[in-house]
DNA sequence: GCCCGCATGTAACTGGTTACATGATTGT
DNA sequence: ACAATCATGTAACCAGTTACATGCGGGC
């Protein structure tokens, strides 16, 4: 039972918005579905190899002088409804922020501190990105198909900031209560 | 630079915890840091054995009759207060519930919303479940110096789950709304 | 006597990252 | 001219998963 490949499904579902070259999916995918997703470019550049030759995308003509943009053809926007319509891959959880919590009692109460801090800093410019990707998605009317769906994404990722902010908040005090009665 | 070896910190910090076999140390990662970390069998004993050759945990004499679990020497300890303190690695995001999400146009609503009541189900399964380890966390007593650490990741989770489960009936009724005028 | 849970390992595979190498355009 | 950005690739590496193999002890 071998995993699916995911990043077949990324760069097939970046090719179903608009045609883009190798180098403008990478940017696409950093800068819109940065905060749950990422490809690199060693992975990027062999799938869509694999995907021409599968007759999923297609080169085509020009576009800009510099490099001609991959399209997606009807067959690979069949495959992608498939892919689309499999279970969900759920890799499995590895989050060293709460390891480093978990075993918080060998490094002390400060070095928890820190870490909640830069969560809160963190999460709180997330909340600001994803307040200017609303507006940037709102702006782009000839994606106003795609717009509802990519706005439950950013709404996710809100909402998980927010969450975010109030655990930490509470949890600051949290450690703030431990250190008066070690 | 290579990636620090993850698998270490978790098992060393289980170690640190209390003396454990391999496998006591599996099912422990499995039950209590489940929603954050994950460890299979495949890494676990190649990562003890290299632990023990640098002797920063050794096979203690009997305990039970059936194995020998490992305990944490002092330059384990050591080692592990190094390890926690270096700054956190981040895994690259790739949350397939978002990207079929997001890619939401090309199967419609019908599946957006299975995926949705799905997130909600399992969210609420969540809860009841941190419920369940916050009483068991607090009963053993003989790990109360670490209980006060080991709850700020519970409360991590439910934080999280709770914010799921808006999101998910916000979003649900944003793909009926959406359903209204296509 | 047999199955299940405890226990320990290992070999093969693989998805994905990092780093390196290279060249064409475009702006200054 | 020259730097920065756009663009395409590849080779090496690596952490981690899956699957397989094995054996002991205790309960039924």
């Amino acid at each position: 039972m071998p995993r699916a490949r995911q990043s077949e499904v990324a760069v097939l579902g970046a090719l179903s918005v608009a045609p883009m070259t190798g180098y403008a999916i990478r940017e696409a995918i950093r800068d819109v579905l940065g905060h749950f997703w990422s490809e690199s470019f060693g992975q990027i550049y062999p799938t869509l190899a694999a995907l021409e030759k599968d007759g999923l995308i297609e080169r085509t003509e020009g576009g800009t002088a510099k490099a001609s943009p991959y399209a997606i053809t009807a067959a690979g926007e069949s495959h992608l409804r498939e892919l689309l319509a499999q279970p969900i891959q759920r890799t499995p959880p590895r989050d060293g922020l709460m390891l480093r919590l978990f075993f918080g009692r060998m490094t002390g109460t400060d070095r928890c501190r820190t870490l909640l801090e830069e969560v809160l800093s963190e999460a709180r410019q997330r909340l600001a990105m994803f307040a200017a990707l609303r507006a940037e998605i709102a702006g782009e009317e000839q994606y106003a198909q795609d717009a509802p769906y990519w706005l439950l994404t950013v709404s996710a990722g809100e909402h998980t900031a927010r969450a975010s902010i109030a655990w930490a908040e509470e949890s600051l005090a949290a450690l703030e209560a431990m250190e008066g009665k070690p």
